[in-house]
DNA sequence: TTTCATTTACGAAATAGATCGTAAGTTTGG
DNA sequence: CCAAACTTACGATCTATTTCGTAAATGAAA
């Protein structure tokens, strides 16, 4: 069997993949374009990460027009199951159970917001 | 007034952070042995980040004595609500209750922990 | 006091990440 | 067909991070 390596993508990769993530399907220009709106940097860097990002098996490319369409080649949920395992690793001691706290304690959810996370619980305690 | 400046420590810094955080105070022995548990690095490697992060004012150092004894400069709290609000923010579209419901789903609570929880969502509901 | 173990200081190298300039190929409108 | 606009490829640079070798300082032990 193979053993397929996870890959930690870097910060800037990962505004990529969000990009990428919300739109499915992209252009340089496209993902360009709109990290344009938050962030400052050329068209060429932009480039060049997800040129480095496809060697890395981080996107796919479809490469045959001449405008390259790149996508995610990794899950957003993966992705979010990983990094987040991780940090709980190194800042919360393995403890799960304390980042939720801190998470919802620095952040305002709606009624809504909450209702939904008390029935999770409630499955979860009934199971 | 004065602005500090939010500095991110690195993965490694975090490490050694984590360490301080459990003991206290320790020197770089202390902390070295303690990541060789799970690490691999040479101790003038631990040495010289520690020394690093001194400067940035990750830690503070009382050097009176032969041997340096280091301490946490960044509380464990404030690092925690920081890079989570980082990740949320980046891999979560900013949205809590979805990192949070990750988190709850990927994680193997005890049901005391759910109660914890379930208490802390009462008391945001009922404020 | 000499020696030995331990510690700190410092510089250097290796690696990784982010950024961009420039060259070269591809449409497409005129 | 030609030029303008756009695209990809690629190398180079810059900065940050990680790692370690070596030397100097310190203190304890013999």
């Amino acid at each position: 069997m193979s053993v397929t390596k996870y890959i930690k993508p870097t910060a800037s990769e990962l505004e990529i993949l969000q990009v990428l993530w919300a739109k499915g399907h992209a252009s340089v220009r496209d993902v360009h374009e709109e990290l344009s709106k938050t962030k400052d940097a050329g068209y060429t860097t932009t480039l060049k990460l997800m040129q480095i990002m496809n060697e890395k098996g981080l996107v796919k490319r479809d490469d045959s027009f001449k405008t390259h369409i790149y996508q995610s080649a990794v899950s957003r949920e993966k992705t979010q199951k990983h990094l987040l395992g991780k940090m709980i690793n190194t800042l919360f001691g393995g403890n799960a159970t304390e980042l939720v706290i801190q998470a919802l304690g620095n952040h305002k959810a709606t009624p809504q917001e909450l209702d939904e996370i008390q029935k999770l619980l409630t499955e979860m305690k009934n199971q």
